[in-house]
DNA sequence: AGCACGCCGACT
DNA sequence: GTCGGCGTGCTC
């Protein structure tokens, strides 16, 4: 027996150790292991090997291994140790993160009736009202599952009564295994067993008489020529493929008398039946074929001469570039990853979620075809698995994915891209709160890989790094074709004549989409959604109608005519009164979607409209088919929020307009200009991407802002210079780096109490290293009847940072009474 | 997380 | 006098 490490798919900060007999089961490390914890059996991870020594506690065995080949590979380890640390989140569900979903197995508790339960309960009459449906499905199927034994257990009055059950012998409980819902698909193939000789042809007459005549051969038994048939394509078939086993799917296709025959010829012993691994596919439509460029552009030579050196180096070594859009970066990664499949490495690139439906996928499989994996939520669960394996396996060699991908197991990344570096995309909101961004740089610093981070308009911090010499910085300032910038003017909405006019659409933007009409240009308006969405506010003590749950305004609906809470769902009837004042005077301010998309319509009721809205957004069917439209110029104008910015090509657009360039201004985000100055100049990037120019209209209450003034000027030099200036009184990152430390629960008080001791317990422990701000209410101070609380660090130094971290989550149990939670996002991106 | 142990209020 | 509420602590 072998004593391996084993982090466990729970909440433990420490890993476990376990034994296993190595005879039997070969190279545990990445593999998944079904291990008993406790009084439960829960999935854990393999981690590595330990040494033979006396410890305290009994070492048990492993109940079994999950998988037959490694997960993930070992040199993931030791990056996943890194981030449960500096993340502060335990290790095995920082694992269960980073894998395909669905693949963890556990120990559940199910409700079974007992053979008297199941004479007596039929005739038990439930004495409330109507009968549950728990109780029928009970009497059904003789038990009911964990996930409805659970919710019953949670209810006081059905918990009794179980519990009466129970007592009486009518029911009992039973340990079941949650099974992990996603494995491998496997299809059956077919092998030829038999050394007869089987016709050239069974085309026509001849083919027939050739049919028949093998048939009848001398010597064996007879068989019927729908078997013999059968053969001859079952070896036709696996000459075609090359492949020894042929799927019976294709055997059927080609014949349809195939199924009925195969378990003939099996039993026989003239075919032998095996199971053959698949691997769903994500590819769903063909994708487009680029050719491979012959010549490159002058920038494009120049970068690569240090990009390429530095793959053949073997070192880790990190590059900022800084390539306006349309500047022809693909080629860039296409060629670095070349390379690098050369020297016999593998490339990971890495992309914000909504970029995947670009062309960058078209690029990469019309170079390297089957090598290509895909990784994003795009896929389905299963899809998403085998896309893993095959990186698994080596048979996968160039990853493109959304954050998540930046886990995955490749054996030897000797190149990690990271394309469009500052989209906040990157960045997960919840549970382990990492950045797929600063975890692909650490990872190639791990694997001695070129990292590369490509942006328009990068991140300040980035920058800065790039700045002090932490990055080498590349710039590409020519777009192909030597195509111009799009001519940016800004309308300012405070002259009069717009406010009295009182419409969304200013007068210049409103001609130059009806001048893009008439020559038959497509256009593009956006929308900040921050901000921006439609709310209703009482007239009579002006407080905007709020969510219950929430403690944020309700975004009003215009079609279902409702107000919704866009975190929790909640939803009030358009006719409501004012939940401060009762007052029934409310009315409609701030513009939707919804409400451009009807003042359009308006406008020009002869152009075709449409509209990106979070449905088209997260469904990629709906979203790709919007794409092609645009591109078929079946719209003439596309209204969006700021996802229609980010990556996507439409060559025929020639018009922008930026509906409210503010509206993020005002968010209590130190980053909020350099936001506002990232998705206007992305937003730019967006027009006269084809032979036309390109003309951007940006309507802002705030024409003076530093921001708006530089993207028209498209000057991202002069942003990085005033954004240093401004964050280095009062001290932000780059300077420094912050922790939010979020405190949440359904009692104020309680949440109060902790946040300040929290924030107390920091400033007496990190005295001079860290700044503490807060405690406070969050920016939103209320989700799902949970208060919110954070407080915030600030500090030059990240192990002090780190310390106080620790010190708030040892004492978590005193700080934090009845359902308080805390949680901290290291490095934040938004205060939310 | 999930489960058991253990200590205080409303019931047979 | 118990039953059962959920606070606390542990899991190789």
């Amino acid at each position: 027996m072998i004593r391996i490490e084993v982090a466990v798919a729970a909440p433990l900060v420490q890993t476990l150790s376990y034994s296993f007999d190595p005879e039997k089961s070969g190279d545990p490390v990445g593999r998944r292991v079904l291990v008993p914890m406790g009084r439960q059996r829960v999935t854990g991870y393999v981690l590595g090997l330990l040494p033979e020594e006396d410890v305290s506690y009994k070492i048990l065995p492993v109940i079994r291994f999950l998988d037959r080949k490694a997960l993930f590979p070992e040199n993931l380890v030791s990056f996943f140790r890194w981030i449960a640390d500096y993340y502060h989140y335990p290790i095995g569900e920082v694992i269960r993160t980073a894998l395909p979903g669905g693949l963890t197995s556990r120990n559940r508790k199910i409700i079974q009736l007992t053979p008297s339960g199941r004479k007596e309960l039929v005739c038990w009459p439930l004495s409330n009202q109507a009968e549950p449906d728990w109780f029928a499905l009970l009497l059904e199927k003789g038990e009911l599952g964990s996930p409805l034994s659970k919710k019953l257990e949670a209810d006081k009055q059905w918990r009794k009564l179980l519990a009466n059950f129970l007592k009486q012998g009518l029911i009992c409980y039973k340990d079941t295994l949650d099974e992990a819902k996603i494995g491998e698909k496997h299809e059956r193939c077919f092998v030829l067993e038999t050394a007869m000789e089987l016709p050239e042809s069974i085309e026509g007459k001849e083919g027939r008489k050739a049919l028949a005549a093998v048939a009848k051969q001398e010597g064996r038994e007879v068989l019927t020529i729908p078997l013999v048939r059968t053969l001859f394509h079952l070896s036709a078939l696996s000459r075609e493929q090359g492949q020894e086993a042929v799927a019976a799917k294709d055997l059927r296709r080609v014949y349809s008398g195939a199924s009925k025959a195969l378990l003939e010829l099996e039993q026989r012993g003239l075919v032998r039946s095996v199971k053959r691994r698949i691997y769903r596919n994500p590819f769903g439509e063909a994708l487009p074929f680029f050719e491979k460029p012959e010549m490159l552009s002058s920038e494009q030579e120049q970068v690569l001469d240090q990009i390429l050196p530095a793959i053949k180096e073997h070192s880790f070594a990190p590059f900022l570039l800084h390539g306006v859009t349309g500047c022809g970066k693909t080629e860039v990664y296409l060629r670095a990853a070349e390379l690098t499949l050369e020297l016999g490495r593998d490339v990971l690139i890495l992309v914000p979620e909504i970029a995947l439906a670009t062309q960058l996928e078209a690029h990469f499989v019309s170079r390297f075809g089957e090598k290509v994996v895909l990784l994003h939520s795009g896929l389905t669960p299963g899809q998403r698995f085998d896309q893993w394996s095959l990186a698994a396996t080596g048979e996968g060699r160039v990853v493109i994915g959304a954050r998540s991908a930046v886990f995955a197991p490749l054996a030897d990344p000797g190149l990690i891209v990271v394309d469009e570096e500052h989209d906040s995309g990157f960045k997960q909101e919840d549970g382990l709160r990492y950045h797929g961004r600063d975890l692909a740089i650490l990872r190639a610093s791990y694997n001695k890989a070129v990292v590369l981070l490509g942006s328009g308009t990068p991140t300040i911090t980035s920058y800065a790094k790039a700045m002090k010499g932490k990055f080498t910085l590349l710039s590409m300032k020519k777009r192909v074709g030597d195509r111009p910038l799009p001519q940016v003017s800004i309308v300012d909405l405070r002259k009069k004549e717009e406010k009295e006019r009182g419409q969304a659409i200013g007068r210049k933007l409103q001609r130059e989409l009806a001048l893009n009409l008439e020559e038959g240009q497509q256009s593009i308006l956006l929308l900040n959604r921050r901000g921006f969405s439609s709310i209703y506010l009482c007239r009579d003590c002006g407080e905007p109608v709020r969510c219950v749950h929430c403690h944020v305004s309700l975004t009003y609906h215009k079609r279902a005519a409702k107000l919704v809470c866009h975190y929790c769902g909640y939803v009030l009837k358009q006719n409501t009164v004012c939940g401060s004042c009762r007052s029934d005077q409310l009315i409609p301010v701030g513009f939707g979607t919804e409400r451009i998309e009807q003042e359009i319509a308006g406008l020009f009721p002869e152009a075709r409209v449409a509209r990106i809205d979070s449905d088209t957004a997260t469904d990629r069917r709906k979203f790709l088919s919007l794409l092609r439209k645009m591109h078929q110029r079946e719209i003439d104008i596309l209204i969006g929020t700021q996802m229609i910015a980010k990556g996507l090509d439409f060559p025929h657009v020639t018009l922008v307009g930026v509906v409210w360039a503010d509206g993020g201004l005002s968010m209590p985000d130190f980053r909020a200009a350099e936001r506002t100055y990232q998705l206007l100049s992305q937003v730019t990037g967006r027009a006269g991407r084809g032979d036309h120019p390109g003309r951007v209209i940006i309507q802002t209450l705030r024409p003076e802002h530093y921001a708006i003034q530089l993207a028209q000027a498209h000057d991202y030099e002069q942003l990085y210079e005033k954004e240093m200036g401004i964050r280095n009184n009062p001290l932000f990152p780059p300077y420094l780096r912050l922790v939010n430390v979020k405190i949440s629960g359904t009692s104020e008080a309680e949440v109060q109490r902790a946040a300040g001791l929290a924030a107390e317990l920091c400033r007496s422990s990190q005295k001079k290293k860290i700044e503490v701000l807060g405690p406070a209410p969050a920016p939103i101070d209320r989700i799902r009847d949970r208060f919110r609380w954070q407080v915030l660090l600030k500090g030059g130094h990240p192990s002090a940072l780190h310390a106080a971290c620790n010190n708030i989550l040892e004492n978590q149990s005193i700080l934090a009474r009845g359902d308080v939670r805390i949680a901290v996002d290291v490095d934040p991106e938004s205060m939310m």
